[in-house]
DNA sequence: GTCTATATGTAGATAGAC
DNA sequence: GTCTATCTACATATAGAC
């Protein structure tokens, strides 16, 4: 008598609540459409409707699975940066097992690279299409007052962790200079995937094309070289 | 009968066509609101409705003196996108014809300070709460693949002057490294205008306050110390 | 030039059958 | 869990009186 369920105990799997493998594809489709129109049109540009088109659902399946369309936002964008801290946090071990000492590039790869490889960011090939939405999204966050809340809870602890172990290596540096110096590098970062156009665009104006250099590399160099004027200012 | 037009000549002011004081008032509380509101919420975010409302106007105002809402968007943007280029370059023009040899500094401090200065960003008090409201839209439209055409008309002519102006300091300089560098900088500049509630969270979490520093010196030398490192590779 | 009224489309969300 | 149908609100844009 535990048990007002309607659900009668016929099939193999006995587990109550456990979604479907159609829910979970349905549920999943949603999210990876969401993720590509949320980062094409924006929040206010993607309807929907179009997007439970482009998932091939229904729209009533939009709210059943992921409710609100700001509910179904944030969890487009929480998705999958849990994974992308922990490549973050990963690569900052490895870094550290070596046997050199940590260096403040050694912590800026490991806080840049996972982000730009995993969108295929980085020149030496195309990432994963759906990591590419996602990084034009995570610009989008950083960028909007709007989603400030999400960017605190999704991005702001691990990147305090990074900021924390830049400082270790730099005691005697001003720590809100490094905290400045962090975003600087962070929105150079998230360039890469809102700003290629305009690069192609000013180097086009110049003689010598150099095609799809290692632009990953540009950017360490580029920022490792501004965090070392922060320190030393 | 050179004149089929309906206007008798009975004003001081014989000139045709000429809007009226109230007409130039409407049409410019337009732009301000639309500035404002755009910048605030974005494109589809902000209403054609909500900027009538804000400007004090009727919605049928904002059609007959800016056409469609994209047309208005783009006059938003365009308007003082030629004052902005003018401070810049009268800036250049300044440091070029001081004493000492131009340096890179200079070019820098020549492009980045003229943003930072009409909105306020700089730390040395508030600046036009208009302009501030323009630098976010700035940012909006140099973020978004949406308003590219926007951005190549307005920006990146001036954007490519100084980019020449940094080549002919760095004769031996990969071009494409320097536009590369460019684009990072900028991105670190804008995001003056939209991450600096970031900097404070992220600042908050060490001990020293250090309270509203000069965050354009910071920027300028970060960018300086990431184009020279760009240069050198 | 301004204003009222409205045409026309689309948005987000949900009720209820299946 | 899915799907059809629909409610309600708000969007852009314009017609036409003043």
């Amino acid at each position: 008598m535990t048990k007002t369920s309607s659900a009668p105990a016929l099939t193999s799997s006995p587990r109550r609540r456990a979604p479907s493998r159609r829910s979970l594809a349905t549920s999943q489709s949603i999210l990876d459409a969401a993720e590509r129109l949320f980062a094409e049109h924006g929040y206010d540009g993607a309807s929907v409707r179009d997007i439970a088109a482009a998932a091939g659902a229904q729209i009533a399946s939009v709210s059943f699975h992921h409710g609100s369309k700001e509910a179904l936002f944030a969890r487009v964008v929480e998705r999958r940066a849990q994974e992308l801290s922990r490549l973050r946090l990963d690569a900052l071990d490895t870094v550290k097992a070596r046997a050199e000492p940590l260096t403040l590039e050694g912590v800026l790869q490991a806080f840049l690279r996972p982000y730009l490889d995993k969108a295929g960011l980085d020149g030496t090939g195309a990432g994963d299409p759906q990591w590419l939405a996602y990084a034009r999204l995570v610009a989008m966050v950083s960028a909007d007052a709007r989603w400030h809340r999400i960017s605190e809870r999704c991005f702001d602890p691990t990147a305090g962790l990074f900021i924390a172990e830049i400082a270790k290596l730099f005691p005697k540096a001003d720590p809100s200079r490094l905290a400045v110096a962090f975003v600087f590098s962070v929105s150079a970062m998230l360039s890469l995937s809102t700003s290629r156009w305009r690069i192609e665009t000013l180097s086009s104006a110049s003689p010598a094309e150099s095609g799809t250099e290692d632009l990953a590399d540009d950017l360490i160099r580029f920022c490792e070289a501004g965090f070392r004027a922060a320190i030393d200012g």
